[in-house]
RNA sequence: GCCUCGAUGGCGGAAUUGGUAGACGCGCUGGAUUCAAAAUCCAGUUCUUUCGGGAGUGCGGGUUCGAUUCCCGCUCGAGGUACCA
């Protein structure tokens, strides 16, 4: 009876699909536990064995926590709209939902071959308009929606029409665009419904806006930074320039705070937090205004530092500040203009690059200091951005490096502003310990007083305003694809409206080509039949279009984190057509106990989606506004990658020699490699023959007297390699047969290949399929291997020689329930020493569980069955238990042995076994004994010995006497149960 | 530069509040079984040693009876972020 894995795997795959084993209720007396994944992007190249490891761990959490009594929620999904889909669209004219599903079947069959225990009656697709469908009716309810500050929520847009018509905008205390005209009640009656719009939609909580954006001309699309390589796209290397584009975008800004309040109350991980911390961006300080000497116009500053405000010897603005042209004097005009130029050039990329050369010119023009009334002069330089703050500091060369290294290198005076503190060689920005000088009513205050006095003051002489300035932008919304979400959106007069949500989805149209339009509209622009029938609320044909009736709809499709913004709450109620989440459902589920995921994700998917979830629980719809309670960070799993080593010739001297091509194991090369920088050291001629290591070939004897000079590495595929990194020859040549003729130069007999890690990809032929995998040892020793390999957080190499350990342990296992050749287990009473493996077994695991060690579990299970091997235990009072708490990790095997052991049902809902300290109860305690620290024997002791006897039972011990060689110990240390440690 | 995480045998890693460093597995060595191989089983495997022992968790200090664990200073590596006023 051997086991069989195959037929086990494939069996239990079958019964738990044909019996919706893992379908989880909505309705349910058990209390709720949710565990989620990142779902997959289903990529064309499928699953290789670093994608499952986080799946693996949450499915081990979901059906331990089934054994503990939860209804389990463990949905699985597809984040399907994306641009490899669409690339490969354009290249082959196949439609993306096509290639898509493709993907997802493979996926799925992947999936299926690991054992996951998902509810797929939940599935989502984000492409499936019946998805889609509930992320355009969140856009419109965000487009209907404004951020109210005093109640610190977002509110129906109806409200701020009220207000509107009741007292104009005067006293509105919203998140808005910046520049807002004030308007009365009167004001706002007058207003056409256009202008009424145009108003609005400066509220919202998505509006259309004028965005600079990477476009690029020649593929007629708008890059993302990351496509774009040294100022050209990276496909091609065009030219990319900043293009202005009406977009769409989502005030995120307005919950700034709330999401990094929100930080505080969820476990996740804390570089995760802290890097969402440092992307919000918060810092306190002042607007603080300055007016322009003999001009009407003043230039606003935000800075962090008021307090160093006499500290002020000039300002800066960027280069694209929009008063540089209005104030630059007549003298300066052509330096500014062509200091503007210049630096216009220089990409983005560039200017970071270089950051120690410092530039600037002077505009001619005088800043008044508010509270000195001295002229400062103001320059233009472009280390300050336009984009941040209002692209002008107030500069304090003593307190800010950059201002310091600015001036220095212009002759700029620096004020000293700090008491006792040195600032000739560098600026002094250490807030802590300073006493602020030569400040006017600043003098002699701390930092912290110093802010508070400056802030009032700057408040009461009406110079600005203490304020609270973030570095999080509202995020751009639309992208120039095709493969995404359409807006609910049609344009009457150039204003967007919104299409009534009972007629959503608004479908993707058909396109006959997935690229940008020849005048440079985004691909939608192809499409024929795209237009809204407001009377017949349907999608109409262009021809149509009459700007009364029908309405041209909007070409944009929303960006990938769109989808994937609000998918766990739609899981909840993941087939219901009339609400995107039914009260009964979501007031059950509520939020997700463990989410496991990449860290990749840290401040897009992870930022964007608490601001979904913020908003939709001000809206009243989710009654949660964190949705994620613990939230983990699976490591990435590196491959081990395999070398040959070819041996390069120098010189073509030996032509018929430098045509062979001859790979030398590696630690051959090592040693030939090392004889050289031996031979060089000594100064002796490089050009020494190597043959003394490599007599064994004949091919060498006939390279005696050439010179050679290094060895290439090339990949060699993993799976051509064995546990002891010798290389199948055979399998190569035929693999590479442009190598078929190529000689082996051998160590032992054998190839040995080097080994590197790096990432697993396709190209360095390092990857591992996981069907592969399951085909050669099964899904159950898949699972215990993925875990078996580190902590979960952390990244690992992948080497698969290593799962002959966990297999064998699959074997042992099954064994323990076979006498003769037959399944049997005894009905006989287990033994004190049975009962101690299994529960000290049980109390290990569920720690385990709790701390995420999912490989020490392993090495556990490991333990207890080699202890129960050598005990000869096969009695079902310790089998039974076993079977359970090992189900979670290999639930196949375990399945399968309930089975055998007389059960009907599936065993993933049978309650976990209770841990009985009792068993684990020593009556002796074996002690080290240590000499200064150091263990140096030990000596078994019962445990209720008191410290006395302990000390005198040891110190009389012959070895004692032996270890201290007549010296008398200055100290014993004895710790019941501890340990003994004797000092001297 | 800043933030975060990490560094333990040939390799992956273990050591729950400071208390026996190297669990478990891979690989390797030797043995049993076999016509042989696979599989399986047994023993050994940090380094060093004059076989008594000695040293040892990236490096240098410190606290402690005792440090992989705590503190200070460094080196190297990984990830994130960046002229952020």
């Amino acid at each position: 009876m051997e086991y069989n894995f195959r037929e086990i795997e494939a069996n239990w795959q079958q019964y738990w699909a044909d019996n919706q084993t893992f379908k989880a209720e909505n309705n349910s007396d058990k209390p709720k536990f949710y565990v989620l994944d990142m779902f997959p992007y289903p990529s064309g190249a499928g699953l290789h064995v670093g994608h499952p490891l986080g799946y693996i761990a949450s499915d081990i959490y979901a059906r331990y926590k089934r054994h503990k009594g939860f209804n389990v929620l463990h949905p699985q999904g597809y984040d399907s709209f994306g641009l490899p889909a669409e690339q490969y669209a354009i290249q082959t004219g196949q439609h993306p939902a096509i290639t898509t599903e493709a993907n997802i079947k493979t996926y799925r069959r992947q999936l299926d071959k690991i054992g996951f225990s998902f509810d797929w009656s939940r599935e989502v697709r984000t492409s499936d308009p019946n998805y889609y469908k509930w992320t355009q009716w969140i856009f419109t309810l965000l487009f209907n929606s404004w951020y109210n500050k005093t109640s610190d929520k977002a509110e129906d847009i109806e409200s701020l029409i009220a207000i509107f018509s009741s007292e104009g905008n005067k006293n509105i205390n919203a998140v808005s665009d910046d520049d807002i005209e004030i308007f009365t009640a009167k004001d706002w009656k007058n207003y056409s419904e256009e202008e009424q719009q145009k108003i609005l939609l400066q509220y919202r909580l998505t509006y259309l806006s004028e965005t600079e954006v990477n476009w690029c001309p020649d593929l007629g699309t708008v890059l993302a930074n990351d496509e774009i390589v040294n100022g050209v796209s990276e496909r091609g290397g065009h030219t990319v320039i900043r293009k202005k584009m009406m977009q769409w975008s989502m005030r995120i800004t307005a919950y700034a705070q709330r999401l990094l309040e929100g930080l505080h109350k969820i476990d996740w991980p804390q570089p995760l937090k802290d890097s969402q911390t440092n992307w919000i961006g918060r810092s306190e300080g002042a607007m603080v205004t300055f007016k322009v000497d003999g001009h009407e116009e003043s230039i606003d500053v935000f800075t962090t530092r008021p307090d160093t405000i006499f500290g002020v010897s000039f300002m800066t603005l960027a280069p694209e500040h929009e008063l540089v042209s209005k104030i630059t004097t007549d003298a300066q005009k052509e330096a500014v203009e062509a200091y503007i130029k210049k630096t216009a050039k220089r990409s983005e990329l560039e200017r970071m690059a270089d950051v120690k050369t410092i530039s600037g010119v002077f505009t001619g023009a005088y800043a008044i200091h508010p509270f000195s009334g001295e002229k400062v002069q103001i320059w233009i330089g472009d280390y300050v951005l336009a984009g941040y703050g209002t692209g002008a500091v107030m500069s304090v060369p003593c307190g800010d490096q950059r201002d310091y290294d600015f001036a220095k290198h212009f002759n700029i005076e620096i004020p000293n502003i700090f008491e006792n503190v040195d600032i000739s060689e560098e600026a002094y920005a250490d807030k802590e310990n300073t006493v602020i000088t030569n400040s006017d009513f600043l003098n002699g205050l701390p930092y912290k007083k110093a802010m508070k006095r400056i802030i009032y003051e700057i408040e009461q002489r009406g110079f600005g305003y203490g304020k609270i300035n973030y570095r999080l932008r509202d995020a751009v919304f639309s992208r120039q694809r095709y493969w995404g979400e359409p807006f609910p959106v049609y344009y009457k007069n150039g204003l967007p409206q919104m299409i009534a949500t009972q007629y959503l989805p608004i479908v993707l149209p058909k396109v006959e080509k997935y690229l940008p339009t020849e005048d440079g509209k985004p691909p939608l622009g192809n499409a024929l039949t795209w237009a809204w029938d407001t009377i017949k609320n349907e999608v109409v044909s262009n021809e149509l279009i009459n700007n009364e009736t029908i309405f041209p709809l909007e070409l944009n499709t929303m960006p990938g984190w769109a989808g994937s913004s609000s998918y766990f709450n739609r899981y909840m109620d993941a087939n219901n057509p009339d609400e995107f989440v039914s009260k009964e459902a979501v007031n059950y589920w509520r939020d997700v106990d463990l989410y496991i995921g990449g860290s990749e994700h840290a401040t897009g998917h992870l930022l964007y989606s608490r601001f979904w979830q913020k908003f939709l629980f001000d809206k009243g719809i989710l009654p949660v506004d964190e949705y994620a309670k613990k939230l983990i960070n699976q490591g990435m799993i590196t491959g081990t990658s395999a070398f040959v080593y070819r041996w390069e010739f120098g010189e073509g001297n030996n032509s018929e020699m430098a045509k062979k091509t001859i790979f030398v194991s590696k630690n051959l090369m090592d040693n030939i490699i090392r004889e050289r920088r031996v031979i060089e050291k000594e100064g002796k001629n490089v050009k020494v023959d190597p043959s003394d290591l490599l007599k064994q070939t004949k091919v060498l004897e006939a390279q005696k007297n050439s010179k050679w000079s290094h060895f290439t590495p090339i990949h060699v595929d993993v799976s051509l390699v064995n546990a002891s990194d010798e290389l199948d020859i055979d399998a190569f040549k035929k693999w590479r047969p442009e190598f078929s003729d190529a000689e082996f130069i051998l160590e032992e007999g054998k190839y040995i290949v080097g080994r590197e890690i790096e990432k697993m990809s396709k190209s360095k032929y390092n990857v591992v399929n996981p069907d592969q995998i399951c085909e050669e040892y099964g899904a159950d020793s898949l699972r215990l291997f993925e875990m078996f390999l580190g902590p979960l957080e952390q990244s690992k190499p992948w080497k698969t020689s290593g799962i002959s350990g966990v297999y064998s342990f699959l074997k042992k296992l099954w064994k323990l329930y076979i006498t003769n050749g037959a399944f049997f287990v005894s009905e006989d009473k287990p033994t004190k020493e049975e009962l101690k493996t299994l529960h000290k077994t049980i109390k290990k695991v569920e720690e385990d569980i709790a701390n995420f060690s999912f490989n020490t579990s392993v090495s556990t299970f490991m333990i207890a069955v080699n202890e129960l091997t050598a005990l000869k235990c096969n009695k079902r009072a310790i089998l039974e238990p076993l079977t359970i708490i090992i189900e979670p990790y290999a639930p196949h095997i375990a399945e399968e042995l309930w089975k055998r052991l007389g059960h009907t049902e599936s065993i993933s809902t049978v309650d976990f076994p209770i841990f009985n300290p009792e068993y684990l109860i020593e009556s002796t305690k074996e002690y080290p004994i240590s000499f200064n620290g150091k263990m140096r024997f030990k000596l078994e002791f019962p445990m209720d010995m008191d410290k006395d006897a302990i000390e005198k039972a040891v110190m009389a011990h012959e070895r004692t006497q032996a270890q201290l060689q007549g010296r008398i110990p200055k100290k014993v240390i004895v710790v019941p149960g501890k340990i003994v440690n004797i000092v001297g």
